[in-house]
DNA sequence: CATGAATGAGAGTTCATTCAT
DNA sequence: AATGAATGAACTCTCATTCAT
C-alpha cells in the first residue's frame, strides 16, 4: 500500500508541476510542494538535488509528453493537410488543457544555462518534427516553413490563455484557419 | 552638469533595463541597480515605490518605444507588401538589437495582475496595429490573420535569441520569407 | 507676517507633541512633524539637534506646564481639603483633556539616561509640591502620604484613558472620592 | 540532554523578557534575542510569527504569573488587613524583584490594538481581584476603593525603580504604610 | 535662514538546504 | 528511506540625518 520509490518520485513531480505552473517558480516554496505531495520537506531532497533541478525535471517530463503525443499522432496521419491539422490541434489542445496553469509559459530559470539548453532542445525537437513533415512533402526551406507554422500556433496560444470565454469551438476554428493560411496564404 | 530629477529617473530606469534584461527580475538586486546607476540604494526608492513598480515602469517604457517606432514606420509605407515588410523588419530588428538581453522575454511578474494587464494590453495594441493593416487591405478575419503573422515573426525571434551566429542577412531573409509565406502560402 | 525664529521653534514643538502623543515616538517620523508644522524636514534640524532631543524638549515643556498650572492653583487655595481637591482636579483634568493623546503616557526614551532624568525630576517635583501641602498640615511621613495620594489619582487616569464614555461628572466623582478616602480611610 | 520543542519556546521567551525588559522593545533586536537564547535567528520565527507577537506573548506570560501568584496568596489569607497586606506585598515585591528590568514598565506596542487589549485586560483582572476583597468586606464603591489602593502601590513602584538604595525594609515600610493609610486615612 | 534630494546603515523576515534522529 | 527542526545567508525597504543650493 505504501508508495514505491519510483511512485514517490512521480508524485513529487506532479505536485511540482501543479504548483510551479499555477504560481510560478519563485512564488512556489519547497515546503508547499512537499505538503501537496504528502511528504516531508527533506524527502524532496532525497529525489531531487535542488529546487532548480526539480523544476528542470518537471519541465523535461512536460516537454517529452508533448512531443511523444504529437509524434504518435503524426504516424497515424496520411495527407499533408491532415498532418498539419494534427500538429495544430495537438499544439492548441495542449495549451487549452493547461489554460489554468498559465504561469508555466512565462517563467523559467533564465540564468541557468542547463535549463536554457533544455528549453532550446525542446523547441529544436519540436521544429524538427514539423520540419520532417514539410520535407515529406518536398517543401523547400522546410525549416523556415516549420518555424512559421509553429509560430502561428504559438500566437493563438495567447488567445487561449487570456480569453476566459475561449471554447473548443474557437480552438477548432483557429486550427482550420492556421492550416489554410499556411497552405494558401491570405486571401485578398 | 548635475542630473535633473527627471534625468535621474531615466538613469535608474536605464540601469534597471540593463540588469533586469540581462539577469532577470529575481536575480537582479536593487543594490546592483543603484550601483549601476551611480546612486544610493535609497535613491531608487525616491523615484520608484518598489522593485515591482520599477520593473513595471521599465516594461511599459519598452513596450511604448516598440509600438511608437512601428506606428511611425507604418505611416510612411504605402503598399500592403511594404507594410508587412516594415512590421516584420521592425519586429525582428527589435529582438536583434536586444539579442544580448534575452532574459527580458522570458520573465515577468506573473503573479501581479497589474503587470499581466500591462503585458496583455501591449499584445492587444500590437495586434490591433497589425489588424488595421489587414483591414486596410479588406482582408476577412483580419484579427486572426494579424495574430498569425505576428506569431510567425515571434517564432523567428527564437532563432535570433538562440543562434549566436545570427546576422543581419539572416534577418532580412526571414523578413522576406515571412511576408511571402503569409501572402501566398507554402509552395508545393 | 512670517514666523519669527522663536515662533517656528514652538510650532515645531506643537506638531511634535500632537504627533508623538497620538502615535508614539517610533511611529512618528520627522518628515511628518515637518509637514504638520509646515516647514521643510531640514528646518527641524535647525531648531533641534535630533529626534530624541525634540522629544525631550517637548516632554520638558509638557511637564513644566503641568507643574506651573498646579502651583498657581495651590496658591489660591486655603484649607487642606481644598488643596487636596485642587491637586486631584488638576491631575485628572489634565489627563481628561489629553484623553485622545494616550500614547504619550506609555512610551518614552527608555534607554536615554538624560530622558529618564527628565522624567524622574518631574515626578520628584510633583511629589515635592504635594509633600509641601502635607507638611503645611503637619502630617507625619509627608512624602509617603504625598506619593500615596498621587498614586490614587494616577490610577484613576486609566479609567479616563480607557473608558470611552468617561465624562466630566465621572471625573468630579473620582476627585471627591479620592480626597475623602485619603482623609478618612475606607469606611467599613 | 537537548531541548524539547516546548523548552526552546520558553528559552526564547526568557531571553526576550530579559532583553526587552532591560533595553526596551525597539532597542532590542531579534538577532540579540536569538543569540542570547543560543539559537539561530530563523529559529525564533519557528516559535513566534513576528517580533510583535513575541513581545505580546512575553507580556501575557508576565501578567499571568503576577495574577496567579496573587490569587494563590489571597486564598491563604483570612482577615481584611491581612489580605490588603498580601496585595501590597505581592505588588511591591514583584517590582522589587524586577527593579533591574525597568524598561518593561514604560514601553509597549502602543499602536497595536491587540496589545492594548492584553494590557487592558490585565489591569481589569487585577482590579477585579482587589475589588472582590473589598466586597467581601462589604465596602461600598468597591471598585473605586480597589483602584485607589492599587494606585497607591503603583506609585511606590517608582521609588523602587528609581531609588538605587531601596531595600526590603523600605518595601515593608511602604506595605504597612499603604494598608494603614487606606484603612484609616491620613492622621492629622 | 530654509530647503528637500540624496544618503546608507541597519532591521525584520524568508526559505532552500542540512542532518541528527 | 523518511522526517522536520534548525540554520543563516541574503534581500527589500525605511528613515534620521546631511549639505549643496
Amino acid at each position: 500500500m505504501t508508495s514505491t520509490s519510483e511512485q514517490k518520485h512521480d508524485i513529487i513531480l506532479d505536485s511540482a508541476f501543479y504548483l510551479f505552473s499555477t504560481k510560478g517558480f519563485y512564488e512556489t516554496k519547497i515546503a508547499e510542494i512537499a505538503e501537496h505531495a504528502g511528504v516531508a520537506k527533506g524527502t524532496v531532497y532525497l529525489y531531487f538535488s535542488s529546487k532548480e533541478e526539480l523544476f528542470k525535471e518537471m519541465t523535461r517530463r512536460n516537454f517529452d509528453e508533448f512531443l511523444d503525443g504529437l509524434s504518435n499522432e503524426l504516424t497515424r496521419s496520411s495527407s499533408f493537410a491532415e498532418k498539419l491539422n494534427k500538429i495544430a490541434d495537438h499544439h492548441l489542445s495542449y495549451f487549452y488543457n493547461m489554460r489554468n496553469h498559465t504561469r508555466i509559459f512565462f517563467q523559467g530559470l533564465n540564468n541557468d544555462p542547463e535549463f536554457m539548453e533544455v528549453m532550446f532542445h525542446h523547441i529544436e525537437n519540436y521544429v524538427n518534427l514539423v520540419t520532417n513533415v514539410m520535407e515529406s512533402e518536398s517543401i523547400n526551406e522546410s525549416k523556415l516553413h516549420a518555424k512559421a507554422f509553429v509560430g502561428m500556433l504559438e500566437n493563438y496560444k495567447m488567445d487561449i490563455l487570456f480569453t476566459k470565454s475561449f471554447t473548443k469551438d474557437h480552438l477548432n476554428q483557429r486550427v482550420d484557419f492556421a492550416v489554410k493560411l499556411f497552405m494558401n496564404g491570405c486571401k485578398r
